[in-house]
DNA sequence: AATTTTACCAAGCAACTGCTTGCTAAAAAT
DNA sequence: ATTTTTAGCAAGCAGTTGCTTGGTAAAATT
């Protein structure tokens, strides 16, 4: 527009432009990282990481649009953190449910009825972290594999792998009692795509609750 | 870059500039429209539907960038004939599938053995929707229903009520026949999540048959 | 009191996006 | 032989994208 030749801003004397700043009390204090990780991770559901411009997130959390990049060095950075710290916290109340769970993993000899339940506590707690909401973390994580560099796609395989490492031993009991008719490893693969998939259909406000889902799979995949 | 000020382009005496245009014969005729769908489909199951470029699918049949507009109104339009070709070509395998299996949808009277045997007959069936090679066309259906308008998103999902109208008689008939033990309505979604999820894991270059897979699910999902 | 750090904003750049326009050569229809 | 249709190409427009740069007020540190 202007005829200046030279785009160098110009330097002296500049009086405050623009909207005014806030004051530190006002931007709620330090956890405006985690502000952007969870309206990311909200957007990122509801469009998908392509279709969510990093104008949408700065706006979401009352940014303009070059800050987000003051906290992360990418739109990339903040997909991955949005599904690095899905999993952190996914793991870390997993962890939580089992110690506070009637059975215990650790023990070697159990009844049927105790490897059952011990299922069953897994699921729920997976449909929880799939369903509950202000969770997106997880469905994001599911769905935008694809937009991760394979440096980033390999730690994210680690953390699944951590997360589904305290599931296996519970098939195998289940599968040598007889509970379980189907190879342990591709019934973990069915059993994931059965409750993952739930993402895709599940309405908080229609008829079944977590508990429903949770009966209706322990009922589909377990025998006796 | 000039300085002609109307933009209008030289009408008169223009002589063949650019590239040599193909003649119909090069361009293994008339199929040129289901060749970018094929092409479309490969690229929004490869990165997506907002990730791929008009481009990228034009570059992909050897077209230049504006030519794909001449065949599809819009780059969501071609995103709908990829998924609802699909779900057609889907529909009617299904329908060939049944007719020449050994057991017959319409006889009300069955034994256990061959409603199982019908399932396990439409279980395969899905796996080969989902996983044959070149089938990009359900993958793609399965996990860009975002991008669709809402009236294509209806139609959508009419075709898919077409192609399970045929799974929910058998799946009442094993529940009554005790081999089903979870509501047939939630069993539905839980078993096409399962195969569905599929498409995330499956490598056709390693151990399991999509023979393999049946065999897992049916273990998985019925009793006796 | 002086300095450094934190957490932004304002402006904008270069690349890319979907899509349109004006045109044209070859094939098909008349 | 003439007209119409088909299947494109070349160029480009307007809007959007991720990201960078230069600056700055307030808070924290020294």
């Amino acid at each position: 527009m202007n005829a200046i030749l030279n785009p160098t801003p110009v330097l002296a004397t500049a009086k405050p432009r623009g909207r005014p700043r806030k004051t530190l009390e006002e931007r709620e204090d330090g956890n405006r990282k985690s502000d952007l990780i969870a309206a990311a991770a909200k957007l990122f559901r509801q469009k998908g990481f392509d279709a969510t411009s990093t104008r949408d997130i700065a706006a979401a959390v009352g940014m303009r649009s070059g800050s987000p990049f003051y906290h992360f060095k990418s739109k990339g950075d903040l997909l991955y953190a949005v599904m690095a710290e899905g999993m952190r916290s996914a793991i870390e109340q997993q962890q939580l449910t089992l110690q506070n769970a009637p059975v215990s993993l650790l023990n070697t000899e159990q009844s049927k009825q105790q490897i059952r339940r011990l299922l069953q506590v897994l699921i729920r707690h997976h449909f929880e972290v799939l369903l509950s909401p202000n969770s997106d973390f997880i469905p994001v994580m599911l769905y935008e594999w694809r937009s991760l560099t394979p440096r980033q796609r390999t730690t994210m395989a680690q953390l699944q792998r951590d997360y589904e490492a305290v599931w296996l031993p519970v098939l195998e009991a289940l599968f040598a009692s007889g509970q379980l008719t189907c190879p342990v490893k591709l019934a973990r693969l069915l059993i994931f795509g059965a409750l993952n998939w739930s993402v895709q259909w599940f309405d908080a406000r229609k008829e079944a609750s977590l508990d429903d889902l949770t009966e209706a799979a322990m009922a589909l995949f377990i025998k006796d």
